[in-house]
DNA sequence: TACCGGCGCTAATACGGATTAGCAAGTCGC
DNA sequence: GCGACTTGCTAATCCGTATTAGCGCCGGTA
């Protein structure tokens, strides 16, 4: 015999019914210990909060967000979309690490499926975005738009990139791919190689640029000879050409999917992998296909990088002290996983 | 030299900007042809349209929210945590499917990660929850609480249920796992099995309770002896030791993981699959470990049970025509896999 | 000339909650 | 007995947008 409420509650209507003012209603709700709120007797309060129990009732975020209050809400904007098997290893482990530490804060998360794609790729600004309903936001993303995070930026929005960035003012959590792709070329080194060659992607997105670097940081002051090539997998046979063409004896590859396809160009050559040719893979393992074979590879720490990063940004969004410039730029280590595809090279060239 | 504009971009600014009043900026963004907006000229309509490009103006979506419009947000309740990997298999597909169809429908997510668990589940109503701010919302989990589903409904909320519930006036996208649990049972008996087990999960969830109902339905007016026992898995040698006192010849285990197990105890005594035993899963493969065996079970199409409900929901939410009473409420075929472990009884006992 | 209707717009208000200024009544001090 | 202070609360305002009633003006009509 439940009577139909068409109408939602609101603090006018508790008001009404614990017999005070809207106004004592939302102090009782919100009001910090300093105000008007510590002048409510304890009777009064639990007068309304009984009400406010009996009709369970609830604020509407909407309003508490127009009236400048915030909402725990972490709006979570991917460059792509998140879920298609595609991305799903990518994005999973973040969403993973991102929705354990929403729960610990008590978040909810506004995830921005809606941003339209728009040469290529989604854009944060759009006619009808809806960031501002978020307290913050989380970005993610192998590239983003500098110009939107500028623009984020400029605007105070608070937000936290996943990936570290180069443009001025972005808080990030990132990994330190530099030091972790320096490591593995030094192993190569020091297992003997001395022609090495690195098939990275064509990407100028921050990570992809930091492998790069950290190859070449590795073989600074080293005779080791290294090519750099780029290639988006479309042509693995030119790459291979090229590779063989090279004389090197260890090849880095960026890609997962391509370093299996190579992988197996090369024992169908003949090749012995390590003997022949060995391989190092700079990218994050993805795919169950891809997991095959058990690369010498570095492993990021996903699921922590979302968590620090929802982290982060609720540490930005709190009243208390805000974060230091340097915690505002977090790198994270970057495991490195033996394998099995890198060893001495037999040198029989 | 980006002057810092630390306030926002309104609609009253960009009406001083254009010359015109904040209704007419309004009306301009939002107006339907049959109002007041008809009558705002060209010539108007395009200088308030030119500032709003110029400073990249967008409406504040809590203040749209608040002034009744609709914000084209779906809320997404998962009664456990949806991306850790334990029930990731589960939810992904679903999670895939969701954001597709909200990708197409222009909607952002809204993920209530912060509703607390209460009594061992997560609650939808809880002190801060924010159902609110979603114009309607998808829920999605195993089991659901039917005081709170009653609750949606009387209280009028949008909301679709993933997974077909008994709740009155609760709208659902569901699988018939009645008929899939069917046919599976009947090519048991079709095969020749006279004696089935059947080890469910203890649940009362719908879907459990659905595969029940199927399996006895296809016993109907047939001579086959079945016997169900409920399992959650942690006993499996007593499992077990009812399995082979029943005589049974076919096992249907609902869980996919319980079904591994038992197929690589039942190999350790030496039986051999399906010869001396049949095993069906009545269940939905999930983590990989469980599909190293390729069971005769079926495949409940999940991915399109998350746009299709996702679908569903924004059609209640529009204006237009209202969803009949059978469109609120649909079941979508489930695929049978043959796999490999059903086959004729051997018949030597 | 007085009236009517359409046009182009604006003023006013509602939405629900946060917050501040301040009112009325009581208490205290002297 | 009067001011000062405290207590317990409320009125009023604001947040940014959507929407409706309606104003002033103009051309046309009777």
């Amino acid at each position: 015999m439940a009577t139909v409420r068409r109408e939602r509650m609101t603090q006018r209507r508790i008001a009404e019914l614990a017999g005070v003012s809207q106004a004592t209603v939302s102090l009782v709700l919100n009001g910090k210990a300093d105000t008007a709120a510590s002048r409510i007797p304890e009777e009064t309060r639990q007068r309304v909060l009984d009400v406010i129990r009996e009709t369970t009732y609830v604020a509407d975020p909407a309003a508490r967000r127009l009236a400048g209050a915030r909402n725990k809400i972490v709006g979570v904007f991917t460059y792509e979309p998140a879920f298609p098997s595609e991305s799903a290893d990518f994005y999973t482990p973040l969403l993973t690490g991102i929705e354990a530490a929403a729960e610990d804060l008590g978040c909810d998360l506004l995830v921005f499926t809606s941003a339209p794609v728009l040469g290529g790729r989604r854009r944060i600004f759009h006619e009808t975005n809806r960031l501002g309903l978020a307290d913050g936001c989380l970005l993610l993303g192998l590239e983003m738009d500098t110009d939107e995070l500028e623009r984020l930026v400029r605007e105070g929005f608070p937000f936290v990139a996943v990936g570290r960035r180069d443009t001025e003012g972005v808080p990030y959590v990132g990994v330190d791919y530099v030091s972790a792709s320096a490591a593995l070329v030094r192993r190569a080194i020091d297992a003997g190689h001395e022609r090495l060659f690195y098939l990275h992607l064509p990407s100028t997105g921050e990570s992809v640029l930091d492998r790069q670097r950290g190859f070449r940081l590795a073989l600074e002051d080293t005779a080791v000879d290294a090519t750099l090539r780029a290639s988006d997998g479309s042509d693995l046979v030119s790459d291979w050409t090229a590779i063989r063409e090279s004389g090197a004896t260890a090849l880095f590859v960026e890609s997962p999917a391509v370093a299996q396809s190579l992988l197996e160009i090369a024992r169908a050559e003949g090749l012995s992998v390590p003997g022949d040719l060995s391989f190092v893979v700079l990218g994050e393992p993805s795919r169950p296909r891809d997991q095959a074979t058990d690369f010498t590879r570095f492993s990021p720490p996903r699921t922590e990088l979302g968590a620090r990063a929802a982290q982060l940004l609720s540490r930005i969004l709190e009243d208390g002290d805000q974060p230091s410039d340097e915690e505002l730029r977090v790198l994270l280590d970057c495991d490195i996983v033996p394998g099995s595809t890198l060893g001495a090279p037999e040198g029989r060239n």
